[in-house]
DNA sequence: CGCGGAATTGAAAATACTCAAAATTAGTGG
DNA sequence: CCACTAATTTTGAGTATTTTCAATTCCGCG
């Protein structure tokens, strides 16, 4: 009995961590077996490359199953903005649907991995498996409620509850994950968070120096250690705050 | 002969001036009668009242058949933010499928009435009807694009644009339903735009001032006129600027 | 060791906010 | 239809948060 040397065994969702995330969550064995046939080739995305560009034919979701990756839009201007960052288990391109075009760009933050879905495909699958349809329309609307989370910070948040909401929001995400809550890996720029939060790279830095001070967290580069979970939400949720100066 | 007084006939989707726009774009006659059915009663929502209340139980999805609404958001600490203005043809709830509780609040701005869906029956016919499915999806999506263009406007965009940019997209919406887009009246309060905008009323207050004093609209309480579309467009896509004071 | 991108820090400036008051509009009842 | 009150909107002046501009510092990498 030989191991087979060949690339043959296509690890299907079953095995990937991120099943219980993922699209096929809450399918039967048969049902998953049923998408991975649906799923097209997994790519690779180094760090810094761009999954897809606005504009581009829509063609395929993808589902992220190691890395983060970062979503932005641009306006005629060329004023650009981050609309999320993505990580394992999430879905993208489902902004692409209505347009059958992408609306923003995708890039990896890390070296990561996806699934290519073509979606035309999984739209066949739809009328067959319910199961899978409804979770599908759970992830749509989640990320429509993200968004609407994002508006509520991006229009009525002071700098400070936005970075905090940032901080809480990743650390809940990794809590998600089975990762430690408070103490991870930022993957993106200050400049990056900046943009996503509205706020100048700047003004990030010096609520880190801030919050640092407080001894609400520890910072070495881009490791966050949140010292003080508890205060971070009351923070985020706009119950407590922190004065300018301390 | 003579002409039933009963209520009888209930008027479907067919005889609804947005089915264009709204869930039954595309389909059959056939299906179109199919859909009237699984359709339940129409609502009225007289101005100021709510169509549905944050945290709710979800069952159905709302069509807005004439009328407008607002939909906003309340975190813990009390701050309110609007998410969206809705407009015949548009579709409200689909927030609330992930959790199945309604995300937000929703009010209309005026005498309403709207289709009432329930989402469990709508769901059985997407076996069915994949031309329901597919427009269903874009509808969603559609929604996506719209929250990350909002998203770029909070996290991008100085007052005066976010202002320009909002009043071009009342008018390309009132144009998509045949009204004109130069002449509107807004349906929500000087408060309202503000808080979607993420401005204070004051400063909405100052831009309407500005915008007139330029001579970009006119604007008699709430009836708009859009004196220069072209400038306006200019300020939205920010390839141009207008002096603070001049 | 030195270069270059990223991040931090400081000081000045600007945009939008807060507070306050006046003006306009809407709603209500006579 | 008008008068009265409440709510909304406008306008002004001063303030505050965040940005901009500028100068360092830090760190990875050749």
């Amino acid at each position: 009995m030989t191991t087979s040397p060949l690339p043959a065994i296509k690890a299907g969702c079953a095995t990937c961590s991120m099943h219980q995330l993922c699209l096929p969550m809450g399918l039967s064995d048969n049902d998953m077996a049923r998408l991975d046939q649906v799923i097209g080739r997994r790519r690779r995305i180094a760090s810094g490359e761009r999954l897809y560009q606005m504009d581009a034919p829509f063609k395929s979701l993808y589902a992220i199953r190691f890395g983060h990756f970062k979503t932005s839009q641009i306006n005629a201007a060329g004023g650009q903005q981050i609309t999320g960052f993505q990580m394992a288990g999430e879905l993208l391109g489902m902004d692409a649907i209505s347009s059958e075009r992408h609306q923003c760009d995708a890039v990896a933050l890390e070296d990561s991995e996806v699934c290519e879905i073509p979606f035309d495909t999984l739209e066949g699958l739809f009328g067959e498996m319910p199961n899978l349809l409804r979770h599908f329309h759970r992830m749509m609307s989640g990320e429509i409620t993200r968004e609407q989370n994002v508006m509520l910070l991006l229009g009525n948040m002071r700098a400070e509850q936005r970075f905090a909401v940032f901080l809480t929001n990743l650390a809940a995400r990794y809590a998600a994950r089975g990762y430690s809550s408070t103490q991870f890996e930022l993957r993106m720029s200050r400049e990056d968070i900046g943009n996503y939060l509205g706020l100048t790279i700047e003004s990030v830095s010096r609520l880190l120096s801030r919050f640092k001070t407080l001894g609400l967290l520890a910072v070495t580069k881009r490791a966050i250690t949140l010292r003080e979970p508890a205060r971070l939400q009351a923070l985020a949720a706009g119950t407590e705050q922190c004065s300018p100066l301390v």
